[in-house]
RNA sequence: CAACCAGGUCGGACAGCCGCGGACGCAUGCCGAAAGGCAGCGGAUGAGGAAAGUCCGGGCUCCACAGGGCAGGGAUAACGGGUAACGCCCGCCGAGAGCAAUCUCAGGACAAGUGCAACAGAGAGAUACCGCGCCGUUCCCCUUAAUGGGGAAUAGGAGAUUCCACAUACAGUGUGAGCUUUGCCGUCAGCGGCUAAGUGAUCGAUUGUAUGUGCGAAUCGACGACGUAAGGGUGAAAAGGUGGGGUAAGAGCCCACCCGGCCCAUGGUAACAUGGGUUUUACGCUGUAAACUCUAUCCCGGAGCAACGCCGUGGAGGGACACAAGACUGACCCGGUCGUCCCGAGGAGGCGGCUUGACCCCGUGAGCAAUUGCGGGGCUAGAUAGAUGGCUGUCAAGACAGAACCCGGCUUACAGACCCGGUUGUAUC
RNA sequence: AGAGGAUUUGUGUAACGGUAGCACACCGGACUCUGACUCCGUUUGCGGGGGUUCGAAUCCCUCAUCCUCUG
């Protein structure tokens, strides 16, 4: 990935669940503006949704849908993903879209600076 | 071939594209005097049989602690072995299930003490309700229509049937005074005698019936005392079982056999098995300890990799130097703040701990086995918001499920595939 | 990672190893013109599985779910 890596911090997680985020049935959303030229994305799935593997695959498809959709992003935003428990047996384009239409309404696209 | 039992192995495969962690390597770029750091490129390799639950046993690390014993707490429970250790495993014994292969069992001690055993049932850890057997059931006083009350004898209340004896009444039979009638005789009558019939007091005998009496008898019943525990069909469980003798009735009271306990012998390391004995006043004992408890063995200081060690910008603290100039605050003065260096503790964060280990594979020796000796070979995840994903195609439709310091077990979840062995049944040769 | 606790009817809760109660709710009936209140009655249960015991909500093991605490 180009211009994104992991976020890790506790610190940084809390100050953003603090904002205003977006959601549909699937996820829910919450961004805000660094001062990096990076984007770091962090995934959060709670236990309520299923056991470990569950859990684990989730997040990783909804990291692969920010990688295979990096391009679309504007940099230098922290970026909190939490799944919901439709997320878990959603298919995968019903995922992307999902994703990348909370993203258009957070203003994060690349087009939506135009 | 079918059904079943036991053990073991695997637990999506292949191909393409895009991705992730990453030991290690690089004659690559930048920084640096160097060590090295950052980036880039290549890249071995990269989840499980349960990684899970966290139910046991250890290793490892830190803190605390002079030694020993008792008390206390906890765990385990036939016996023998294995192991670093275990509550685990193996073998074996006993009990239970199954036609069998085989499987299951917290499987010490209620013969030390305490507790509990609802309902039902006479009785639940001890009884005597019914039953069975023997013996006994007498007398006095007051009172009533029946009855009731009191006292004495230890205590109690005494009924039915039959028989016997006696008494009375009635009836039959017998005897038979007397009376009546018939006939005969003496004379017609009266009267007398004889005969026959009828009636019939009385009498004692006898039979039957009824009533009463009896220190009467028998049987049954009631009550009381004693003996007994065979029977009572209630219960989950009822004082070892069966048969015989015995007895007033009965009983391990006695005998025979069986069961169990105890003792001895033999076999076995042992649990245990087999055989024998159980004599004297003297073995027969309910179940429950996953009830308290007792016995034996073992363990017991605490915390857990978020342990612990190292580095640690900033900020706060302490010390040293300089206290001159300047800046800020302020209308001005006084006053306050701002400097440099060093120190140890330490929050965020980073690094180590972190994977070579009671390890795995092969061969071979010991052992029934668990396991273990020896030899050879191998290195097989090491992340840290946590790496295995997405899409496509073919086959298949297919589970349970994701490491976080590491091992040995246990428990729980699990579609299916394969291998080896065994039992039973059927068929064929 | 380490501790502690709970699970009983729709809800909240009791119980010595021997018939599982109580209150509210629901339903039915009475009262009322109707509803509320009140009275009477019925139904609905021991989280799942195994074991010990004659007998388990209770004792033991195991699993599941939930809650709380410490770092």
């Amino acid at each position: 990935m180009k211009f994104s890596s992991s976020l890790k911090l506790n610190h940084i997680f809390q100050r953003l669940y603090h904002t205003k985020g977006v959601a549909d049935g699937h996820l829910v959303l919450y961004a805000r503006k660094n001062r990096l030229n990076v984007n770091r994305v962090g995934v959060t799935v709670s236990k309520k949704l299923g056991k470990a593997h569950i859990r684990n695959r989730t997040r990783r498809r909804i990291r692969e849908v920010y990688r295979l959709n990096e391009a679309q992003f504007r940099p230098g935003w922290d970026i909190v993903v939490v799944a919901r428990s439709k997320a878990v047996e959603a298919p995968f384009d019903k995922l992307t879209e999902s994703y990348l239409s909370l993203a258009r309404k957070a203003g994060l696209l690349q087009e939506d600076a135009r």
